[in-house]
This record gives structure tokens, C-alpha cells and sequence, in this order.
DNA sequence: TTTACTGGATTATGATATAACATTGATATA
DNA sequence: TATATCAATGTTATATCATAATCCAGTAAA
């Protein structure tokens, strides 16, 4: 597990304690679910949350899925500047595509070299890719085993 | 213009008034400021325009920008699976990267191709890249011409 | 005319996010 | 020791974004 990888001594407190929670979770974190799980801890304000939030961005530990306003722990071992996640409409499953997927670097070399091509600085790129994931495709072809 | 192909009697009243909104603005508007334009229109209410908005979604003619909870009409001739977007985090600048840039079609296929390797139906997916855009970077090179 | 349907209006409320300012505690240094 | 400094945290209030729920108007079958 890339989560194994972090030094988690430069965390802050609320840092940490978001980080935990997160990673408890088996699917992404809206931001009040993290504060009720911090409750107990006597979070009691969004703004801790959000701050929290922001500074595991910046280390590129947590990553936030705009199309969903919730945050992931980030799979990857190391920052990096593209990520790309498959959510599914179904169940909700949300997947950061792993760089041992092995095509998953040539997509970011496409895309930086596109990119790069307009004269654009690009320091950050997120991909968030909607469909039905595998297991969902499944069930529905039980229902309906004729091609769609 | 691609905006000029599309066929506007297939538009409700209100997603029209939403459209030329969208059409007059130079940059993505957010909900609240297309509302305050309809409202010389008699618009009163956010549920309207959001309803707007997620039919011209549907037609293909609006995307949304998660990162920026924003909307903008789509430049491409025909909808499309793959919308990809620069975004300036100087000036707002956002730019949909367009067919006519050449490589773009290769980035789609790209991904399209992780995508099916890991057995997901992708139905829709949006690559919001952030940076620092042509102009804005000739900027801060007036100021700082020694290299970063 | 009745029925069903689509789009639209209204009201209220929920969900997400930030501004602004106060407090704490650790560390440096005079 | 006193005190300046700074980063992190706490607190309160508010701004921003989005949807639920319900009713109404027009129109096109039946
Ligand atoms: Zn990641
Ligand atoms: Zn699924
Ligand atoms: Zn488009
Ligand atoms: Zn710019």
C-alpha cells in the first residue's frame, strides 16, 4: 500500500487525524463526513476540516474529485501531476488509475505533450473518467444478456 | 464558429436564454451570475437556471467545470466523450482544447484505451488541466527573465 | 372534456466552502 | 526571564452552490 510510503511526521495534528479517517474509509470522504468522524476527537468546525484538507493536497497525499466534492488518500507512492480516476455511476466505486497500469504514463505523456504544445504551463491535471465500472457491467448483463 | 451549427428549436425557452447568456460571456459563468442576467428576463429562481443548464448538458452544448463550478458552451462541432479544458489559475482564462489541435484526438484515444483495458464502460469523462496560461506566463517573464 | 405529459414557477432548505478574527503553544532571542 | 514571532488551531458568522417538493400552465392525445 502506497499509504505505507508517507512520513507521517510532517503532518499536523488535524492533518493526521483527516488522513486516518480517510483512510478508514473505502470510498471517498465528503468533507462533513470527515468532521463527524472528528467529532470525537472535539473537531467541531468545518474550517478544521478544510484546512486539514488542503494542506494533505499540497503534499499530494489527498486528492479532491471535483465532479463529487470529495476527497481520496492518493494511491501513487510519490506526487505526481496528472491523476486519473474511473467513477462509477452505479455504485459510486472510485478508482485512481495506478501507475502499474502500464499504460497509464503514456496518457500522461499525451497529455503533457498536447500541452505543452499551446505554450501552457500546466501544473496539476485531474481526469475523472464517469461510466460503469466492471463489476456493475456484470450485473446489468445478468438482467440483460442480448447486446445493447 | 460552433456555435452556429447547432440546432436551437430543440431548446426550451428558458435553456435558450441560458445559451445566449453563455454566448455573450467571454469567460465560464457560474449559476448565480446567469441567473442575475435572466432575471431582466423575468427569471427569478436558481432552480431554473440549474435546470437549464443541465439540459444544454445534456444536449452537449454546455459543460461544467467541476474545479470552478462553472459553465461554458462547448466549441466543438458535435458532442463529444472526452472534454478537455485549460484553465489559467492567473487570469481564469479556460480554454476547451479544441479538435483542430492535432494532437488532441490522440490524447481521447489514449485514454479511451487504459480505459477499456481495465473493463470500464466509460459514458464520460473531463480533463481539467491547471497552470499558468501563454499570456500570463509572458507576464512573469517580463519581471523575471532569468529562468525559474 | 378528461388525461397525461412537459416545462416552468415558487418556496424552502440542504450542502459545500470561506472570511475574519481570536487563541494557543512552541521556539527563538534579547 | 521576558517578549517577540510564527504556525497551527479554534470560533463565529456568512457566503456560495445546489436540490427537494409542490403547484401551475399549456398542449396534445384519447
Ligand atoms: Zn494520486
Ligand atoms: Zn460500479
Ligand atoms: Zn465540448
Ligand atoms: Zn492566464
Amino acid at each position: 500500500m502506497a499509504h505505507d510510503n508517507i512520513d507521517l511526521s510532517t503532518l499536523t495534528r488535524n492533518e493526521l487525524l483527516v488522513f486516518e479517517a480517510l483512510k478508514e474509509s473505502d470510498s471517498p470522504m465528503k468533507a462533513y463526513d470527515v468532521l463527524d468522524v472528528l467529532k470525537s476527537h472535539g473537531v467541531r468546525a468545518p474550517m478544521t476540516v478544510y484546512r486539514a484538507l488542503e494542506g494533505l493536497e499540497e503534499k499530494g497525499i489527498v486528492h479532491k474529485l471535483d465532479a463529487l466534492n470529495a476527497f481520496v488518500l492518493c494511491s501513487h507512492d510519490r506526487p505526481h501531476q496528472v491523476q486519473s480516476f474511473l467513477v462509477c455511476s452505479e455504485c459510486g466505486m472510485v478508482q485512481e488509475i495506478s501507475p502499474e497500469l502500464r499504460e497509464a504514463p503514456q496518457v500522461e505523456d499525451k497529455i503533457l505533450g498536447v500541452v505543452r504544445a499551446t505554450g501552457f504551463q500546466m501544473r496539476e491535471a485531474r481526469l475523472e473518467m464517469k461510466g460503469i465500472c466492471q463489476k456493475c457491467t456484470g450485473k446489468q448483463s445478468a438482467h440483460n444478456t442480448a447486446a445493447e
